[in-house]
Formats: C-alpha cells, sequence, structure tokens
RNA sequence: GCCGAAGUGGCGGAAUGGUAGACGCACAAGACUCAAAAUCUUGCGUAGGCAACUACAUGAGGGUUCGAGUCCCUCCUUCGGUACCA
C-alpha cells in the first residue's frame, strides 16, 4: 500500500464531504475539544506538537462516531516575539513571515491528517481578530481593571524589552536566556489580584489534575496573616506609623528588630533624620543593581545596614528596637516592610546572628544557640505575657483580637501573585487602543475606531532605550484627541503575547462575526470547553490569564459561563532517542516530517500515542516505531483470512465486545498506548483463529479509525464498503450469551499454585470440589482448610 | 528548603489490593528461500533442574492484609515546578 498516495486521497475526501465541520445549534449534543494553537515559528512544528495535538484528534474522531457534534478548531497565536524574532533574523516583515510560517505549518497539520474544521481557522494578528482584543482591553480599562503605573519591572538589555515576571524566571530572560536587570518604568497592568480569590476559589469546581490545580494555588499563592502598626521614633519623639505583615502575629513578643525593603519610600520621607544616609544610599544602589536572581542567589548571605537616627516600638512591649534595610525584604509582597523574630523564623535568625541583634525566644521547644525553632505544631507561648502557656495556634488567635481591639493591627489576606504587567516594547504585537492627550490626558480610542491597525513600517526592529519601534513613525503616533478634536499621541507599547491567546476559545466558536467578539448564542451553545488539552508549562500563565479573562467577560455579561474549561489535560514531553529533552544543541531533534515520508502519518500518529503513557515523558524510538508499522501492514494481510459469515461469529462475540469497551474506555482516559496494545492483541488472536468475519473486520477498523483514520477508510474500502468509516458509527457491544471459561487463579497461603480453568460465576463449593478432585491440588488440603478467601472470578486463597 | 510526579526484564512500557512483566522493540531457534530480506511459528525476568517444578524478584528497609508494584511509615535516587513570600 501506498501511504503517501493513500493519505492524500482520503484527506481529500474528508475536506469535500466535509466531516470536520462543527454546526451551529445542531441537535446532537456538542463536544468541544480544544488543543493549545500553535505560534507559527519558522522552524515549523516539532513532534512534540503532534503528540499534543493527537490526543483531541483522536477523541474527536471517536466522539464524532459516537454521535457528537465535535468542535474541533485550530488557528494561529502569531503575535510575539518568536515570530518577531524569526522576522528580524530573516529580513522579512513579520506580516509576510506570519503568513508564510502559516502555509508551511497548515501543510504539516494537513498532512499529519488531522481533523480540525479548517472554516474556523483563526489568526490573533487578523484587524478583525485583534479588533476584538483591544476591545476587551477597552472594557477592562472601563472597569478600572487596566491601569499605568510606574514599577520596577524585569528589562533584558539583550532584547531591549520589558519582560514579565513569567518571562524572566530565576532572573533570566525566556527568550535569549541573559541577566535580567531592573528597571524603573511607566507599565500597564491588568488587576489579576482582583480575581485572585475567584482563580483560586474555582479550582475546586474544575475537573484538571491535581498537579495543575496545585501549581495555580502556589501561583497564586494566598497567604493569610495581619498588618500590625509600628510606631517609628525619631529623636524621641513618635514619628510615624511602619505597616507591616506577617503572619506570625503569635510572636510579636518575641520581635528584636525590624526591616524595610531597599526601596521602602520611608527612606526618601525621613533621608534627613537619617544619620548615615550615605551607607543607605550606597546599600539601594547596590541593591537597584542585583537583578532579583541575585538577590536570590545570595540567600545564604544576608546584607543590610542598620538605619541610624530612627528606631521602632514594639507596639505590644513598647520596647525601642532597631531598624535594618536589607535586599531580603521586597517591596513587592506585604508591605515592604517587615517585624523579625530571629528566635522563629530562620531567615530573621540568620540576620540576627550577623548583625548582633538580640534573639528572644517566645515559643517552647528549641534551642535558640543553634538555630531558629519554626515548628508551629508543638510547642507553647513564653516570654510573651498574656499570650503565656497557650498553643500557637491560640496565642495567633488571641493576639489578632487585640490587635483588632486596641486598633494596632488587623486580619489581612496576601496573594504572591501579582498584577499582570501588560505591555512590550516592541512591534509585532496588538496596539493598545489608547490615545494621550494634553488636555483630557488617557483617552481610549472609541468603539467604532476600533481596531487600531498596526501600521506597516520598515524598521520594526526594536530600538533603544526599551521603546517601540511604532514610537518612530509619526504619522501613526500623531492623532486627534477623540474627545476634544485637539492634538494628541498614540500609546506605542504593544500588548504582550499573552493577550491574543487568553480568549481565542470563544472566538472560535463564532470566528468570522463582526458585530461581538462571538454570538452569545453560539457561545450558550458550545462554550464552555469541555476539554482542554496542552502542555504543563502553560499551567500557571495562559491557563490563568486566560480563566481571568473569561472571568471578566461573564462579569460584564458577554460570556454565559464563569470558567473556560471544564477539563484539562496535559501531554507528557517527546523525549530525544538519547532520552533528554529535544533540543539543537543535543542533536536528537525528531523530524516528524521525515517520519511521514518514510512510515505515513497514520504509523507515526500511532507510534506517539504507543510509546508510553500519554500523560508521561517518554524517548522516541526509530526502531520501535516499526511495531507498529509492522501491525498496520499485518491488518493489511488480514483481508485473506476473511471468511463468507454474514454478522459475527458467536464465539468472536466476547472478543469484540471486550475490545470496544476497552478500546472505548481508554479514548475516553487518555490510555491510548493500551488502546493500542489491545488492538493489536486482537489481531494476534485473529491471526491464531485464522478466521474473520467482514462484520467483525470493519468494526476493528472502525476502532482502529481514531488512530490510523487513512489506512483504516483505505481498508474498509478495499473489503467493498462503500460508507465511509469517517461517516460511520462506533460499534456497539452485543448481547453475549456465551458461557464463559475463565482461569481462575489457585492460592495456597497467598501463593500461586495453579490455574484451573472453570465456567464463569462458579460457586466456591464447586471450586473446592474441583481442587479436591485435582491430584495436584488435593495434597495441599491433607492437613484441613483453615479459611477460604473466594472472589469471584478473580482467585481463591487456601489458609491451611 | 517547600510542592508535585516517578523508580518494574537487555529496552519502551502493562497491571480497579487478586495470575507481576500485557503490547511492542531487541535477541535466539525453526519454517519458507539457492540465499538474503520480508513474512509465519516458537522461545525469551534471575538462579537451580533434562523436565515437571522450585526458589528469588517491581529503588532500600519496616508495617497493614488471606494476599502489596499498588495502601501506611522511614529513607535513597531521578525528573518537573517553585522560593529570602515575612
Amino acid at each position: 500500500m501506498n501511504f503517501s498516495e493513500i493519505e492524500k486521497k482520503w484527506q481529500d475526501i474528508w475536506d469535500k464531504e466535509k466531516v470536520f465541520k462543527a454546526v451551529d445549534f445542531s441537535d446532537k449534543p456538542k463536544f468541544y475539544g480544544l488543543i493549545e494553537f500553535p505560534y507559527p515559528s519558522g522552524t515549523g512544528l516539532h513532534i512534540g506538537h503532534i503528540k499534543a495535538f493527537s490526543s483531541m484528534e483522536v477523541i474527536s474522531r471517536a466522539k464524532r462516531l459516537q454521535g457528537y457534534n465535535v468542535l474541533f478548531p485550530i488557528g494561529w497565536d502569531a503575535f510575539g516575539l518568536p515570530t518577531e524574532n524569526y522576522a528580524i533574523k530573516h529580513n522579512i516583515p513579520p506580516r509576510i513571515a506570519t503568513d508564510e510560517n502559516i502555509n508551511n505549518i497548515k501543510k504539516q497539520l494537513k498532512k499529519s491528517g488531522f481533523s480540525f474544521d479548517w472554516s474556523r481557522e483563526i489568526d490573533t494578528t487578523d484587524e478583525n481578530y485583534y479588533k476584538w482584543t483591544q476591545w476587551i482591553f477597552c472594557k477592562l480599562y472601563e472597569k478600572g481593571l487596566a491601569y499605568k503605573s510606574k514599577a520596577f519591572v524585569n528589562y533584558c538589555p539583550s532584547c531591549d524589552v520589558i519582560l514579565s515576571n513569567e518571562e524572566s524566571q530565576g532572573g533570566i530572560c525566556d527568550r535569549c536566556s541573559s541577566q535580567v536587570v531592573q528597571k524603573e518604568k511607566e507599565v500597564w497592568f491588568l488587576k489579576i489580584r482582583d480575581y485572585a480569590e475567584r482563580l483560586l476559589n474555582n479550582l475546586d469546581k474544575l475537573d484538571f489534575p491535581e498537579r495543575v490545580k496545585e501549581e495555580q494555588r502556589h501561583w497564586i499563592g494566598k497567604s493569610e496573616g495581619a498588618e500590625v502598626d509600628f510606631k517609628i521614633s525619631i529623636n524621641g519623639k513618635i514619628a510615624d506609623t511602619l505597616k507591616i505583615y506577617t503572619t506570625r502575629c503569635d510572636t510579636l513578643f518575641g520581635v528584636t528588630f525590624m526591616v524595610v525593603a531597599p526601596e521602602h519610600p520611608m527612606i526618601k520621607k525621613y533621608a534627613k533624620d537619617i544619620k548615615n544616609l550615605d551607607k543607605i544610599k550606597e546599600y539601594q544602589e547596590q541593591a537597584k543593581r542585583k537583578s532579583e536572581f541575585d538577590r536570590v542567589q545570595l540567600n545564604k548571605d544576608k546584607t543590610g545596614v542598620l538605619i541610624n537616627g530612627i528606631v521602632a516600638i514594639n507596639p505590644i512591649t513598647n520596647e525601642e528596637i532597631p531598624i535594618f534595610i536589607a535586599d531580603y525584604v521586597m517591596m513587592g509582597y506585604g508591605t515592604g516592610a517587615i517585624m523579625a523574630v530571629p528566635a522563629h523564623d530562620t531567615r530573621d535568625y540568620d540576620f540576627a546572628k550577623k548583625f548582633n541583634v538580640a534573639i528572644k525566644p517566645v515559643i517552647k521547644g528549641g534551642d535558640v544557640d543553634k538555630e531558629a525553632f519554626t515548628d508551629i505544631e508543638s510547642g507553647e507561648m513564653i516570654n510573651s505575657g498574656f499570650l503565656n502557656g497557650l498553643s500557637v495556634k491560640d496565642a495567633k488567635e488571641k493576639m489578632l483580637q487585640f490587635l483588632t481591639e486596641n486598633k494596632i493591627g488587623n486580619k489581612k489576606i496576601n496573594y504572591q501573585m501579582k498584577d499582570w504587567a501588560f505591555n512590550r516594547q516592541r512591534y509585532w504585537g496588538e496596539p493598545f487602543p489608547i490615545i494621550y492627550c494634553d488636555k483630557c490626558g488617557t483617552v481610549l480610542v472609541p468603539y467604532e475606531d476600533l481596531p487600531v491597525k498596526l501600521p506597516e513600517i520598515k524598521n520594526f526592529k526594536p530600538s533603544k532605550h526599551g521603546e517601540s519601534p511604532l514610537a518612530e513613525v509619526e504619522e501613526w503616533v500623531n492623532c486627534t484627541c477623540p474627545k476634544c478634536g485637539g492634538k494628541a499621541k498614540r500609546e506605542t507599547d504593544t500588548m504582550p503575547q499573552w493577550a491574543g491567546s487568553s480568549w481565542y476559545y470563544l472566538r472560535y466558536m463564532d470566528p468570522h462575526n463582526d458585530k461581538t467578539l462571538a454570538d452569545r448564542d453560539k457561545l450558550n451553545y458550545w462554550g464552555p470547553v469541555d476539554w482542554y488539552n496542552g502542555g504543563m508549562e502553560h499551567v500557571t500563565r495562559h491557563l490563568i490569564y486566560s480563566r481571568f479573562w473569561n472571568m471578566f467577560l461573564y462579569d460584564i455579561g458577554v460570556v454565559p459561563f464563569e470558567e473556560p474549561y471544564k477539563k484539562r489535560t496535559t501531554q507528557g514531553l517527546v523525549l530525544g532517542e538519547d532520552g533528554n529533552k529535544m533540543s539543537k544543541s543535543l542533536g536528537n531533534v525528531v523530524d516528524f516530517t521525515e517520519i511521514i515520508d518514510s512510515y505515513g502519518a497514520d504509523v507515526m500518529r500511532m507510534y506517539i500515542l504507543f510509546m508510553a503513557d500519554y500523560e508521561s515523558a517518554a524517548p522516541w524510538s526509530s526502531k520501535n516505531i516499526n511495531g507498529c508499522k509492522r501491525f498496520v501492514e499485518r491488518v493489511e494481510r488480514m483481508t485473506s483470512l476473511l471468511d463468507d459469515y454474514d454478522g459475527v461469529h458467536k464465539e468472536h462475540i466476547t472478543m469484540l465486545n471486550e475490545l470496544i469497551n476497552k478500546v472505548s474506555f481508554d479514548i475516553e482516559n487518555l490510555k491510548f498506548n493500551t488502546a493500542i496494545s489491545a488492538l493489536m492483541t486482537f489481531v494476534n488472536t485473529v491471526y491464531q483463529d485464522k478466521y474473520l468475519s467482514k462484520t467483525e473486520f470493519v468494526e476493528f477498523l472502525t476502532l482502529l479509525y481514531p488512530f490510523a483514520p487513512h489506512f483504516s477508510e483505505e481498508m474498509n474500502e478495499i473489503i467493498g464498503n462503500k460508507t465511509y468509516l469517517c461517516k460511520s458509527s462506533w460499534p456497539k457491544v452485543r448481547e453475549d450469551n456465551s458461557k464463559k471459561q475463565i482461569k481462575l487463579p489457585i492460592q495456597v497461603n497467598g501463593k500461586l499454585k495453579d490455574l484451573l480453568v472453570v465456567e464463569e460465576n462458579i460457586s466456591q463449593d464447586e471450586i473446592l470440589k474441583l481442587i479436591q478432585d485435582n491430584s495436584k491440588l488435593s495434597q495441599y488440603l491433607a492437613g484441613g482448610i483453615k479459611k477460604v478467601i473466594y472472589v469471584k472470578n478473580k482467585i481463591i486463597n487456601l489458609i491451611v
């Protein structure tokens, strides 16, 4: 069989018959399966994409035969740095590069035989698409969820671009791996923090794997504690209050010093009262130069400077305590100031040891000469006035009550999740629908003027100082204010990579609408996404961002469901043949187009799913793929075993039923590897039996169809069927009256002794009689039976 | 450090607490062939035995159970994620 020929043939037939077209408002039950749409990068897709898309591909193919109206769409996440970097490298305008890359990838996907509904293809860089991305931004701005603020941002000197926290994890630029530094800049933020609690709480309702939920919970990082006001005193006079955040208000009696972040505003405010200002300023400069990465790396060695001239007063004990400035306290979390309890916090302990500050234990149990005692489960309060004798838990409660009653502090919940830094100083992104007018200030572009089109320009390379190249396009930047008609300028930054992908699953439900981002009735029919499969790497960024946007659109009445994705699964990586992550530098990258050329798309798809459990990482093997190739060829030769029997051979009913159940269940549970192995077992058995009816063969082919669709269709045609498999229906199990023989394991004292072939559902007495009559087994009964454990059709265990 | 996942033949990997190693790869033998490839058949955890069989085996050590790869406890290793988060 010529694979490339028949694969092309069936792809054309499916195309012509429009079998993958999702029908709006059909009476059939709907199924919306989603995969993460790819970046149209210059190198095309890699084998990991094929695996990532194959789960929903198989499920969609099966669901269609099972009577569902399936929406399985595809599109392009085309804005952003990868595309732009490619364009710069090859000196092609990003628009043209994007179109070329999309065409290339489209070919790859079609050649692989994916059953996407191409009529719903979307492109985030299409102005009819980003019009609505801008529209959503306008809504966010109107509701006060988008704001511009001066902030320290992660800046990559090499890319000359400001990065989000997620793109600069570990202080390393996501794109070019160079060191990120801190830079102050006016940037756009989205108030995702306002949604933290809902994003967290809704997780309980969602069908996501536990590890995905855990990662999201961790990322949101909720912590419950208290804010406490400490007075600060200058020259013996109370000057101000210094607010701190703590989760350990039970240890207030143990506070022996305070620490503020280097960027803390109190330094500027009381500069004239600080006697060692030079030293402090020097330290601040030092801290600014350090990237966040350095600050983390140097965690073993605490640095800091005592602030001379200002002291704090412990609100509980009224003791005067010193204040330090140190970079182990971050301005971005809590209030940027902490109360330090060296006896019960390892960081404070290290600092106190180095700077010779008093360490005062307030919980019984540890030895503070050696280390901080941080166990909060055991131990009771000491040296703590009215808390003495209480457990940590009770002390926390009582202190919180005391703080509230005396107006010294209050309960406070903090989140580690920061507001979303929502812009880039790059060309290839959605322009902001924002205009700056000297008279009117920041003005939204009116809705009827959307989209704000990205101008075609020659110099799209990033300009210096982290500005967008758009800033140099005067005829675009200069505009009139929509409010007063006066001269005004456009925002020249563009939206980040994650903008377009935060709502694309909505557009698929109504991709060509020019009145609204998607018709509400259609959203109601198709939404939410029933099953979303993607990579672990998108669990904390894309997945949370899009949950946030969906929640917002739900709140303003645009979308009829609060959560976008009912169910989420993830695929494991395809590793290189050497067991390492595929990378160009290791030279272990598998080119799947070569695989298609030598094995065909069907064998490639099947092997990717057969090689391991779908959700775990597994190495590619150029040897093992032959197993799938041989399997397909074995199926092809099965035609010689076909007989003229009409229907299903009685003695094949059980086998076929088991196969139908197994394959159906396994597909639904992402157990593709065992589904394929069951299909192989079936074939092996038929080769033993040496006969098979046509009905049986067609049902087998139908079960094989989701994995090897072209081949199955071809075989079905070869044996004379006129109906295409893509239009047929999933096999159903038949009533099975045969008396089944099973092999029952016989254990004596928990050790397997023999297997007896017995009829299904045999009683315990009958089986004991069989053992009695069995010359080999009866010897074990000589000493009498103490106990019998019989699990019907599973096992019998005799205790003698 | 913390959170999560995992550790099973020569290899990729199967096993709702109930026959450990399904299925596949590799390997070996036989059939077919002048021969090779392909294909078909058979074998294939380790040790002992001609064999029937026996013993031992799922990272290590304990425990629960009639029965543990699976559940519990204590470790070790690997891989992901995350972190001076107060």
